[in-house]
Parts: structure tokens; sequence; C-alpha cells
DNA sequence: TTACATTTGTTCGTATGTATA
DNA sequence: TTATACATACGAACAAATGTA
């Protein structure tokens, strides 16, 4: 059917916002999954029945967010984590003369709980909303600097397995993808200062009443779907949260 | 005259992005001031000689990077720090309930000093070169919650006073713009975890070895010209640094 | 290596809608 | 009411990058 996109009208809105949901919609059903291309520019508005310029605007709104990426003579792609790609963009520890490096990933703890108070709301759940928690060590250049310790909802996680967690190669955000559809584009993360306590003495080797940067993130999916809960605390004595506005 | 604009091909980049540096330019120069609204789209289009998409595309860039604000009816403007546009673009110090407040800032201290080596660095000056160096201490509800020590070069802030500080009645990024011409469009910051040492407890009333959230901020203007260096310690029992992703 | 088809990138322009003064 | 300004939607033509025959 060569039909005119019936969205968007029938809402009322503006034609590439309705293209943008359009979009957003076959992504999060789906369709098409991270790193795959998606149909081309003349495939898209014979779909959509749209201009070539309604297409643009709406695509152009989704690759600024980091959703998709477009290659010239290639085509436009669903984004991933992969190392590659813009795995610096969620990892923001930095060390303190500015050197960047991926950090290796130790899982300390895993096990099945009852969302607490703080962690409900955090995810939008009831509390005790079953969950997974587990806790990863991450190191740069050998040494302990941050602990992450991770809820997700067990009803996006059903079949994580303690096992799976240990030997995925990529990313966490990247087995998020592969393992569970699950793609993560969004953070909101709060920071303040803590004092280190004997959990962050015998993970970090630190002494109890050093000073900690403490991280509280939220992460989404499509449409600010919270899937991940994450408290972490980072050895500032050599490393740094770094940021950059815009 | 109506003649074609001529960096375009000069340079050989891309067209838009060459429109894009002549407006960047143009503010630089102080042609369009903070506040201000620019030329039409119609009359920028004849000033250099492109079409209506190109200068938008430029405009685009501008306003998704905070330089410039399109206002339909209205005009493009040229971006300001006043309260009600981006103030909370650069204070995300946020209560820990998420609710949101001016603060109040108090000038504490205020002196003429050489740039010691870590002011230099931040700012691209040489150690020893002038600088002024002021403290802010800034309150929400009444009580204080942040200490900000500020480094300026005393070459693009000539006149700057302790009275002027004192005496200025809207953001400190405002009073840049105003008094100096100085348009912040960018900062860097870095964050670690510290402890409270005697001065913070006799400005922010913290005990000695509370631990206090410590921002190094680097901001800049136009073509990241770096005009402030700023030293920030939080007290982060009742409040945090939030943010987003994208 | 070359030639070609495909895909996105850039530039051009027109018509109409909406918000503002 | 009118004029002005930006917003949206349309689409053509050509350039540049890519992959493949």
């Amino acid at each position: 059917m060569g039909a005119r996109f019936e969205a968007g009208s029938a809402i009322g809105g503006v034609l590439y916002k309705d293209v943008k949901q359009a979009i957003l919609a076959a992504l999060a059903d789906g369709e098409w999954k991270p790193g795959e291309v998606i149909p081309s520019e003349r495939k898209l508005i014979e779909r959509f029945g749209v201009s070539i310029g309604t297409l643009r605007k709406a695509i152009d709104e989704l690759v600024a967010e980091n959703i998709l990426i477009r290659h010239q003579g290639r085509g436009t792609f669903v984004a991933t984590h992969r190392l590659e790609d813009h795995f610096f963009r969620f990892f923001r520890i930095v060390r303190q003369d500015g050197h960047r490096e991926y950090p290796t990933v130790q899982l300390a703890r895993f096990r099945r709980a009852k969302a607490d108070k703080e962690e409900a709301a955090a995810l939008g759940l009831a509390v005790g909303e079953a969950v997974f928690r587990f806790t990863n060590v991450l190191s740069l250049e050998g040494k302990p600097v941050m602990i992450d310790a991770i809820t997700v909802p067990e009803e996006r996680f059903k079949t994580l397995s303690e096992k799976q967690l240990r030997e995925r190669p990529n990313t966490l955000y990247n087995f998020y993808q592969d393992a569970f559809g699950i793609n993560i584009i969004r953070t909101e993360e709060r920071l303040r200062s803590a004092l280190a306590d004997e959990d962050d003495e015998a993970l970090l080797g630190v002494p109890v009443g050093s000073p900690l940067l403490k991280i509280l993130r939220v992460a989404s999916s499509y449409h600010d779907e919270r899937v991940e809960y994450r408290v972490s605390r980072l050895d500032t004595t050599g490393h740094e949260f770094v940021l950059s506005q815009p």
C-alpha cells in the first residue's frame, strides 16, 4: 500500500514527529535490531508516505539522540554499545591526567532479591517485586577503582544467570542488547560524596573512612522505560568522573 | 553586495559549516550581543549568498549547541545566561528529593594573584600570570551548601572589582556577558570526592573530615577560549549533582 | 582496476502554516 | 488587520562514500 502515513494527521501532531515515533515504535518492537541496517530512505518514504525532507528530519533527531547512526554510502544503522561505538558515553571514568582506558570487570556477587524502597522508586516497581542484584568490580591498569552495585527487574531479564554475566564477551549494555533485546539509550545520574565502609575496603582496597564518589544511575530504554539501577562507588585518588557541556 | 559568500569554496569545506563559522565569528566579534536578535533568515541568506535550507542547517547546529535560540514569529536570538534561560544547564545542584531552586550567593573573598600551576594549566596561561581569585558561598533555603573558588585571567577581566561582584544583580555568567562581553557557552567538569578541611568547616558549617563533592570546572567562550576555572566543594548530605545523558 | 548501482550528504528552491508584534 | 519571522512539508539535482560485479 502506497497510502499516506496515517498516524500523522490522526494524532494531529507534526508529521516528522509522528514518523520519528513510528520509527521508535519499530525499534522497540524489535523490527530492526542493534547493529542492523534499517531500510533506505527511499523505502522509508514509501512506507510512511512522506517526503525525503520530512523523513530526514525525523532521522536527524534520532541520530542526535544516539539512537541511529548514519553512514554515507552504506545506510542507517541502529546504534549498539560495542566498544568502538559510544562506550565512553556511559563510562565516564578517566585517570586524573586525562588518560582514557577500557576497564576490566570482575563479577563479585549475584543473587535474586526483592526490590527495596530505593530500587523500586528508581525502577518504577512495587516494593518487593523480584529483581536481580549483582556487583561488579571495575579495574583500570589492573587496580580496582570502582564498585558497581547493579539492580535489574527480573521481569525484563527473566533468564539472567551468574554464568552469563561471568562469561559475557562484550560490554554489559551490549550484553543487554544481545541477550534480552534491551537497548540502553539514556541515563540519569546523581553524584554524591560518601565515606568508604568495610565493603569498600574489601573490594577496592581503600581504608574505611576514605572519601568515595557515589554515583546513582538510572538507565532507560526506548520510551523512557527504566531497566537498570546502579549505585557506583569510585575511588577518586587517581581517577575522576568527567563531563562535558554541551 | 549580493555577492556569494566567499569563505565557502575558498576553505574548501562544507558550505553550511562555513556559514556556521561565519556566524560564530560575528558573535565573537560582538556584532550581535547576548539577548539581541540576529538578522532574519531572509537577510542572512542575502548576506551569505546561500539558500534558506543551507542557512537553516547552520543555525540548527548553533541552536543545538545552545548558542542561538529561535522563536517563531519573533526571530533568532543570541543566548544569554539569564535565570529564565538555561541557568540550570550550568547549575546542576539539586535537593536530594529532586527539588530545584535558585541559590543565593555571598562573596566571601576577592583578591588579585598570580596563577599557580593548576590554574595556569586549566586556563592556558603561564604560571605567574595575573589572575583574579574570588570565593562565593552558595546557599539553598538559607543554608550554605557549596563553596566556589573561582579564578579568571586578569587579561580578559581587566576592570573586575570586589564591588562589582558584590553588587551584580544577575547570575555570574550573565555578569560576565554584560560587563566584559564574555559569553560562556561550554564547560568541562571533573568530579572527585574529598574530605572537608577547616576552611570548609568555617564556610559550610560541616565538620572537618566530612565527605564533600569536589567539582573542577573549566568554562569556555566561543572557539573554546578558556575564561574561568572554578573549584567547587559541595556538601552532599542534603543535595546532589545531577546529570542527564543525552 | 574499472564501472556501476545504491545509499546518504549537501544545496538548491517553493508553498503553506503558525506565532508574534 | 497586516506584515514579518520562523516552522513544516514538499521535492529536484548533484556530490561523495561504499560495496560489488
